[in-house]
DNA sequence: GTGATCGTTTGCATCGATGCAAGGCCCGGC
DNA sequence: GCCGGGCCTTGCATCGATGCAAACGATCAC
């Protein structure tokens, strides 16, 4: 049985090709007894659309790419979902990429590499992408998903990681702690902007400098976070009493080590993280996390893709400039026992 | 600057079309001169393939599509993972699908609904397809990954669930237990026979039928594996002294919810899993797993399409039925912290 | 009754690449 | 010197759908 093309639905029904087509995108004017006719002969034949044709003559696929890093890391995973059920809702049919967090890759992304197949990307970028390619604008529509682009000359959407981080250090402030150890600064924007808000609280609860310290990373991956929160138990500088880990990966990594070196969570330290992935509510003890709201990001992303396809669209051209909205979402405190310092009786 | 199609090369080349598609594909009998001064237009005008007219000319597109129940559920995401690694390996790029477990979106799957973007679809489906769908043979290559098929007329790849299930049984009755739970029975092909490689495992080391127990749940997730042992833990028949869980989601829960109700893991109860997400090293206590090699479910899941992709192919004509090759692949035993009951000192 | 308007349907060209097979060229063999 | 064959290169048709605009008949206003 070969492929039913619309030409076989359109001698089926004894109409023109043209009709089917105008059946099938829903065109309003067609006469009631026609529609339902080549419907009858869609359904008979059982007429598949072949997208790739379509994508090829009109300019749109109904395709847009998602680039990750990984898409092991639970919080990508979870983020690819809440995209994929966003799109689904919209007709839309998601292509994952993962990038490796190889700035190559995303920089070739950012270069157009995806944009015959897709009608829009959404790019959430490890790295920064390179300044010469992030001085150009690209030719079609683009949204860079949580990670500020150089000069934020692309459209963006995600939480305000300064607030989100501040948000953490305060909740920790008040279980009354003083000592609190960052964890996670590195090369990334997002890493800048973490630690950051977590100075800002720090200085506006007017903790002692002493007891700043902010421990580099990697990656944001557990196996860092264990071995930083290790290596900190192991020098001999004063314990700290809460960590502030910049996602929840760092987090899991954290409470291992600590649990590893029989630290009792949260008696001796508290710990929050960022994300509030799903496994935040099954650690041990469960973990505080500051939770994005996942499906805000994805819808609001696809709503800013379409404004740019409306513009740049079909015509594949390049369109006006299109304005770098940066799109703050919400996101709120989930307490969990991990941070619940005084109510665990200390 | 509109795109660059292969014409404008062949133009700045002097060369007809023809002649830079060949270059473009590799095409052997291609003059070195001639292949250099095109490949320099190539460069000079940035040319990017457009895969859609490709595809629509030569019915094949580089894509594959993997379908997942769900994306946020950490073994899907990491086979989902090691698919996009496999694939970017043979320059093959993957789209992803999320079924959300719906059985009526893996019909449509089966049916073909994909087809026309991918060269061939690799599912992991969680419900059993029904048997009418079931009873075709699919005119496009198609391979099972994990889940057997009805009367495995699919290719498949994956672990042998029975002596996955087996192999984690008996380490559990080698470290001492023989109440042992096994958590997980549902509707799942899967789910039956890791029941039955608990079955096996139970009856080989002549445990009474009174500690065999086999608790059912809805899927196999943490929420789920928490309330099925908060459930057990609060009946009143005598405690088990080991979990074994169909998953590790199942077992993260099943931690949690031991952990919450003061039963110590290892020394009062034991817990093992399959799949060894990346998760499972960083429980309290770490868990025991099972370990399938995704890597070489990825690879020969691709072997497999691309041998069917041989035969039926281009032409995207039903070929000779495939011969429905169940291939089983490597799994080991990944045994930490959370069944080493003697040697926890019991 | 006539021309304008609207709703419905159609034919043709086209998107950008590749399949196919022919055509030109150069070489060596007889 | 002519012919066969291999190596390069090319032109044309084509994949399956939609954009465009014309054609058609029916309805409407004057």
């Amino acid at each position: 049985m070969a492929r039913v093309r619309m030409r076989d639905v359109a001698e089926h029904a004894g109409v023109s090709v043209r009709t089917v087509s105008n059946v099938v995108s829903g065109y309003p004017h067609v006469s009631p007894e026609t529609r339902a006719k080549v419907q009858r002969s869609l359904d008979e034949l059982g007429y598949r659309m072949d997208y790739l044709a379509r994508g090829l003559r009109s300019g749109r696929t109904g395709f847009i790419a998602l680039a990750v890093p990984f898409l092991a890391e639970p919080y990508f995973a979870e983020l690819a979902q809440a995209v994929i059920r966003a799109a689904g809702r919209r007709g839309i049919t998601v292509l994952v990429e993962a990038t490796a967090g190889d700035s190559e890759v995303e920089r070739r992304i950012l270069d157009g590499g995806l944009t015959n197949v897709a009608d829009g990307v959404l790019l959430s970028a490890l790295t920064v992408p390179a300044a010469d390619v992030g001085a150009r604008t690209p030719d079609f529509p683009l949204v860079m998903l949580g990670e500020h682009s150089v000069g934020n000359q692309f459209p963006r959407v995600g939480i305000d990681n300064v607030a989100a981080a501040r948000t953490a250090v305060e909740h920790l402030v008040e279980q009354g702690c003083r000592r609190i150890v960052a964890l996670g600064r590195n090369g990334s924007e997002n890493g800048r902007q973490r630690t950051e808000g977590y100075q800002q609280a720090m200085a506006a609860a007017r903790v002692r400098r002493v007891n700043w310290l902010v421990v580099p990373v990697e990656d944001w991956t557990r196996e860092q976070g264990y071995a930083a929160v290790r290596e900190l138990l192991e020098g001999d500088g004063p314990l700290p009493d809460a960590v502030f880990a910049f996602n929840d990966a760092l987090a899991v990594g954290a409470l291992r080590a600590l649990d590893a070196s029989g630290v009792r969570v949260p008696e001796d330290v508290a710990v929050a993280g960022i994300d509030d992935i799903q496994e935040a509510a099954y650690t041990h003890p469960p973990l505080t996390s500051v939770a994005p709201d996942l499906d805000v990001i994805a819808e609001r992303a696809l709503a800013l893709l379409e404004e740019q396809t409306g513009r740049s669209g079909a015509a594949r051209e390049a369109g006006a400039p299109v304005a770098a909205v940066q799109e703050a979402t919400p996101f709120r405190l989930v307490v969990r026992e991990s941070s619940r310092w005084r109510s665990a009786g200390r």
